[in-house]
DNA sequence: TTGAAAGCGCTAACAG
DNA sequence: CTGTTAGCGCTTTCAA
């Protein structure tokens, strides 16, 4: 058995008051029987049990990330700007993969309750009223990133995906581009659909363009679906000079039908993307996207999390990164 | 305060013991009884407090994940085959970004002991003495992926690095290729460097061609390295007809280089990668590559934790995925 | 089939 | 400055 906070209290010779206020840097011991006791540690190897510790102290300083994909680099730059923000308050982080399967997803709710988290972020998923009566029940402190929720009970860190969706829009436009094709998330997904067709929309229409549904084709921000979707929009004939994507990997999944097609871009089509995540570096040309500080947003949530009931949502600036995929038409 | 078993056992009318014994299905009770109690730890949610029963049990269902970096597609898949194998086990995985720092490293394997995990997987990054001892001493079983100890004392899963590389050179030389350049780890990383390295040698001498240092450059694995590695082999004027790169993220890296010189692939070079991850997919042309399971090696590295002292280390089978950057010159 | 009670490893009054 | 002791929420003998 591993050596206890007792074993060194006895081999120090002191109480385990004592070595429980040595360990956790509060006062009242000499400075002879802290390095008595730091000798004893040290020498032991002990390892307070953290499991022991949360029981008492009612905290575990862990929280849960539950989110639909692994395998995007979107989940990855925000699981890495989450980890860093938790690794530097010394939490743990479970990851909880739900693959966008609502029974996972609460399992997983579930699980991370019994195991007491401080907190859950919740990511890129639109909230649920079920999942957000589970977290209001349990008393779990939660806050959402990339997302929102149906009742806004929940702190949230995002960027504005309208005016995202329109800014990028607007640039296009500003090149020259008149008749402008877009890839996005489906009508009825609250978060990356709806707001981002409006301000695809907006766009069009502040620069005295006609916005038609046809000029629209849906996909999944998965690449295959970026693939397809530049298939069919190219198939509708609609003289397309540029393309905007609701996601890098969209955006790769529309360059390497078009790449397959012989379309050269951007001197035949433009192609500009959505959150700027390293595969709008890898790609050829490389990709102009409209920039999501997803890293950022990541620390942001964690520190949501931390800031308790007082935490207050925050809308995160977007910007664009200029690459090699879109041509001035000017 | 949530409800806990006594609240729930007081609410029944029965002993604490009683409800451990049903939300554990252990044998000893009624059906009269079980039902009762069913019912008010549904309407009351009671939720089970896991420190408590981790501290008891000492087993806390949960495991630690110890990578060098979030952010590569290598990393996510191995990732989600590992959450995938302990989700079904119901147990909870923190993941821990080390970054390939030995500070962090130490620091984190110190918190999930404290956390009492069940295990620790650590992957593709060598272990070193430190760490083994550390686990070792702290008596946290530990199975490795992707990667080997100097000692041989964990349990291991990866591919035959060898074997793979030289399988790999072999299929380029099968296509009529004869000058084949290599971008790889570093020779003295025992891992994906060395054994890599004399896999390429090996095949070439057995096919009766001379490996040369020259042809070889070195990369870290990410994108950017094979950016320059590309350019650094190039520029030597070799007359390669083939590359073959360590890594999917390397292997685009060169394909990038290329295309910005209007080197076509791959009439003029044809490009070789490892891994298979999704950049195979999203690249054009599609990426050749040695295909590793990496999904199936975290689910068994997962396994291998599990199956505790009697786990047997494994080398999984690599392949070749046939794509479009490769061109037949026979 | 059930319950009383000790104990998992630690913290925090409280007393000295 | 230091020790005693009563929990934290659960499991598990042991006895009934």
């Amino acid at each position: 058995m591993a050596v206890k906070l007792s074993d060194v209290a006895r081999m120090a010779g002191v109480s385990t008051a004592t070595v429980s206020r040595i360990i956790n840097k509060l006062p009242g011991y000499s400075e002879e029987t802290r390095e008595k006791v730091l000798r004893v540690i040290e020498e032991s190897g002990f390892q307070p049990n953290a499991l022991a510790q949360g029981l008492v102290n009612r905290k575990s300083n862990t929280i849960g990330v539950l989110l639909p994909s692994l395998s995007t680099h979107f989940s990855s730059l925000l699981i890495r700007g989450i980890e860093r923000a938790a690794y530097s308050q010394s939490t743990g982080v479970f990851i909880c993969n739900t693959d966008n399967d609502g029974e996972r997803t609460m399992e997983y709710l579930s699980m991370l309750t019994q195991k007491r988290v401080d907190g859950i972020i919740f990511a890129s998923e639109w909230l649920t009223d079920d999942y957000a009566n589970f977290l209001k029940k349990a008393k779990v402190p939660a806050a959402l990133v990339a997302t929102a929720s149906e009742d806004n009970h929940f702190p949230y860190v995002k960027v504005d995906d309208y005016s995202a969706s329109r800014d990028a829009v607007k640039y296009l436009i500003q090149r020259g581009h008149r008749k402008i094709g877009f890839i996005t998330g489906r009508a009825d997904d609250p978060i990356a659909g709806r707001p981002r067709i409006e301000g695809y929309r907006a766009a069009l229409r502040e620069s005295g363009l006609d916005p038609r549904d046809a000029d629209i084709a849906f996909g999944n921000f998965h690449f295959e679906s970026g693939v397809d979707a530049m298939a069919e929009l190219y198939g509708r004939g609609l003289g397309h000079t540029a393309v905007f994507a609701s996601s890098d990997e969209m955006a790769l999944g529309a360059m390497s039908w078009l790449h397959a097609k012989g379309i050269s871009i951007p001197e035949e089509m433009s192609v500009m993307g959505y959150d700027d995540t390293i595969d709008a570096r890898i790609s050829y040309p490389t990709l102009t996207t409209l920039r999501q500080p997803i890293e950022a947003m990541g620390e942001k949530a964690f520190e949501l999390l931390m800031d308790g009931p007082n935490a207050r949502s925050v809308i995160m600036g977007h910007s664009i990164t200029s690459r090699d995929s879109v041509r001035d038409l000017i």
